[in-house]
DNA sequence: ATATCAAATGTAAACGTTTACACTTTAATA
DNA sequence: TATTAAAGTGTAAACGTTTACATTTGATAT
């Protein structure tokens, strides 16, 4: 590989006036310019980017920590991500991590090492808030679903507690009085809130919340399944289920489907995120749809934004709309 | 940020003696490694990757460039990597690409700029393999989907041309004769090989292709909307179908419907790959299972074995078997 | 022709590591 | 005790860039 010396010797000119050249400063000559650029190309030189690196202590890298699952979720955040900050010649360097330890490995690793810039950090179940803060001090951080504030980061959430408290309160306009709700993983800041919304939907319209209606899942289809046929086992069953998510309610119509329940006359069911087989579940499932893509591009526009330097200009806090999805599961008519 | 020379000063010794007590180099007295790791600690200290990339030639990266799109399929994929690099302190920096000359404008920059150590390619695509071969000469590459030897590579790919033919000789066994089949995106390398699946079973049967029965897609649900009403219209059109991939099918089982044909008593109707959605569908559709997580776990394998130097010893190919999943849209009963 | 100044170019240090080689200490042997 | 080998440590160069500063070149004004 030709490194910056050969191209140098070649040209017949310094190293310093090829880095000139490389780097567009305006301090050299059109011709010896033109002579580099040529050297350049015969060589087929391009720069050594960890060499740049060591020097300007830019890496042009993006770091991401997401969960290690699998989930149509993550996957398009990413890909929205990843076309935004390509476009300004960023790389993205990901990590999955199984738990929270694993988690603040990782970051720490990568923080310290050099190996990133800035970093995009999804971790819904984060707990110990504190020592984050202290190590992400002045480093450009955003985080996803995590309403975290640290010296440079802006959180970008979800309006989870809107989106389910308008799904909660569709269910009570069909009538229903006895509503279960599915919980997510423990600690799940998504799950947090959207349980906030669903209370204050149950309250506004003067229901008294009861722990029996409740069942702990953990976003999977088969705890969704487990939690509904828990529900369903009450002396006085719910007539209707919000789950936290769609795979979960998905479980949940199997569940009911196992009991020889109608869905949704027999029971309405809706779920949360609007996955792309929600549509094609029978019944079709009603849900709040979350724009993943666009909020994937959204964090890439702000870690960006943190990356350039405007640090005062960046938001601290970005909530991105949801909106409700009627399909047949909760009580619908064909529309 | 804490740098070797800082530890070096406040332990009391060398740089070099601190660097070799980072690489766990035994030429250093137990004494001295305990005082070093000891300031280390205090000081916070981990090393700069970066300066270290620039002395050993290696970044302990792997680069990825994938399609963009949304697909469970590569989504997986990436995911069953990651789980396994990871693992061994390797880091995974991803792209995607839009078209071809994407693809290899950032491959090149990843290749030359000294970035990662090794590749891992998804192109199906790719139609310029010499050129390709000729920039990967003698770098560790793995191939996904795409059947490219170069010095340094090796290609893993699913068996497309057996589950295809598994399947489609499937429609067969159900007295099939005009059976039409969906193509995927032009130049794909799955959706060719799924092709020659088709043709071959249909030959084994004794029943020559007619091109009236085969329409264009590009993987999309909406393109096998549209190439299965293209087909419907013909004046004896096919009793079954074959859709190169499960979207695809999922959009030819919609288009069925449009026309009030009864899935699968008018037409049967069949795809590949087994995507979460296809068991939801009504009918649940009939389809070839594909391990995505195991692949993505295998790639990362592979690559590991490359950059581990054993260089010799590593498969140039790999086939990875697929399974025939048997639902309702085929015509088989409940089972 | 000379002095002045701007523009172009070169020199060399710096970034934070690793590592070959040289040197010093310690321990073992005669 | 003197000799030698082994183990431990240090010195300095190298990796491929960027950039402050010094130097050279060329043009302009006198």
């Amino acid at each position: 590989m030709a490194t910056i010396k050969d191209v140098a010797k070649k040209a017949g000119v310094s190293i310093a006036t090829v880095s000139r050249v490389i780097n567009n400063s305006p301090k050299v000559s059109e011709k010896t310019r033109q002579r580099v650029l040529e050297v350049i190309r015969e060589l087929n030189f391009m720069p050594n980017i960890i060499a740049q690196g060591l020097q300007t202590k830019r890496t042009n890298t993006i770091g991401l920590i997401f969960p290690d699952a699998t989930s149509y979720y993550f996957a398009e955040i990413i890909r929205g991500i990843i076309g935004v900050v390509q476009k300004q010649k960023y790389h993205v360097v990901i990590s999955s991590s199984h738990d929270e330890n694993d988690e603040l490995r990782t970051l720490i690793s990568m923080l310290q090492s050099g190996r990133v810039d800035g970093m995009v950090l999804m971790m819904p179940t984060i707990t110990d808030s504190k020592f984050l803060k202290h190590t992400l001090k002045n480093f450009p951080v955003v985080f996803v679903c995590t309403n975290i504030k640290t010296s440079r980061s802006t959180s970008v959430i979800i309006d989870n507690f809107n989106g389910a408290k308008k799904v909660t309160s569709h269910l009570i306009e069909h009538g229903h009085r006895r509503i279960g709700f599915i919980h997510g993983s423990p600690n799940n800041f998504d799950s947090r809130e959207r349980y906030r919304g669903y209370l204050s939907a149950l309250a506004n319209a003067g229901i008294s919340k009861s722990e029996l209606y409740e069942a702990r899942g953990n976003f999977t289809e088969q705890s969704g399944f487990n939690a509904a046929m828990e529900l369903f086992s009450q002396p006085s069953p719910p007539t209707a289920i919000f789950a936290a998510n769609d795979s979960m309610a998905i479980g949940a119509i199997e569940a009911a489907k196992r009991l020889s329940l109608n869905v949704p006359n027999d029971v309405a069911i809706v779920g949360f995120d609007d996955i792309s087989t929600s549509r094609y579940v029978e019944p079709a499932l009603t849900t709040v749809r979350v724009p993943v893509f666009e909020v994937g591009e959204i964090v890439g526009k702000i870690i960006l934004k943190h990356l350039s330097g405007e640090g005062g200009s960046v938001e601290e806090k970005i909530v991105i709309p949801v909106e409700l999805v009627v399909r047949k599961s909760c009580g619908c008519k064909e529309s």
